[in-house]
DNA sequence: ACTGGATCCTGATCGC
DNA sequence: TGCGATCAGGATCCAG
């Protein structure tokens, strides 16, 4: 579920229920998530603390108090949802956060590749040290991504996903912008034109932003119990479409894996 | 210095 | 129906 967009439309989704109260407990079920949650740390920070504001950079959702920071990654498994504060708990429900006295936020994660982190006001989290550019920053742009490309000499789709690189592209998205640029995705990145890098670039701003538009799909509401898989699926063009005809020629869709990575391309568009 | 592979973990799905 | 194998939207660590 955590793609860029799904983690932005969760900031949205959460934020509104969320900032200008104040938090009046916290509950660690389970500290054994990507790092060991710091129990006493966050509650410490954060209780009686009024939110003031949440932000995201990359995949990380940042929620600012006056002491710090609460910083939430979701992995692969990984929501976020405000509920009421009666609702029954569920399995893999690890951290819930209480606050004011209607709001029950909640974060749920079955596989613990998630991460629940405190950022001090001056500190800067090793994980967030060495992120990349945002992709939809006017930055981000061709001439940046071919100065970085002719430095590696790994396939193009990994070479996207390196959030060294540019922050937000998970696999789906990388498999999806390839595609609508055109681009095989085994090309290796040193031998990325400049008419490649700005196809590239656009491609990813264009289906990111799509994504973005769509992502209330899945997480419209934040209070229901989950929904459903698929926010954007009905969009994909590529992924998960082994076999399939490519919608611009109708070759079949191959499929193949990238550093362990599912990957589909079509032969006659995508060419090496 | 870079790159690919293994790895953390649970749950869904598929073939036998 | 049950069982094992495989795979999953992420990111880090380690060996070569």
């Amino acid at each position: 579920m955590p793609e860029l967009p799904e983690v932005e439309t969760t900031c949205r989704g959460i934020a509104p229920h969320i900032v200008g109260h104040t938090i009046a407990a916290i509950n660690v079920r389970e500290t054994r998530l990507r790092w060991k949650v710091a129990t006493k740390l966050l509650q410490t920070k954060l209780i009686k603390q009024p939110i003031l504001g949440v932000t995201r950079r990359a995949k990380y959702i940042q929620i600012h108090v006056s002491t710090g920071t609460l910083v939430i990654h979701l992995g692969m498994s990984g929501t976020l949802r405000v509920t009421h504060p009666k609702e029954p708990i569920k399995k893999h429900d690890h951290l819930e956060i209480l606050i004011g006295n209607s709001n029950s936020l909640r974060f749920n994660d079955p596989r613990r590749f998630g991460a629940v982190l405190f950022c001090g006001p001056t500190q800067t989290l090793s994980q967030l040290a060495h992120l990349g550019i945002e992709p939809l920053d006017k930055a981000f742009n061709g001439d940046y991504l071919l100065q970085k490309a002719h430095k590696h000499r790994k396939a193009v789709k990994t070479f996207i996903m390196d959030q060294r690189i540019v922050v937000g592209v998970g696999n789906i998205y990388a498999n999806e912008a390839l595609f609508l640029a055109k681009i095989h995705p085994q090309l290796t990145c040193n031998a990325l034109t400049q008419d490649h890098c700005n196809k590239l670039v656009a491609a990813i701003k264009k289906i990111l932003k799509a994504a973005i538009k769509q992502g209330g799909t899945t997480l419209k509401d934040f209070r229901q119990s989950d929904g459903k898989p698929g926010y954007f699926s009905q969009n994909l063009a590529i992924y998960n479409k082994e076999g399939l005809a490519c919608r611009q020629c109708q070759h079949a869709i191959k499929a193949l894996r990238i550093s362990q990575r599912s990957t589909y391309f079509c032969p006659n568009c995508q060419v090496l």
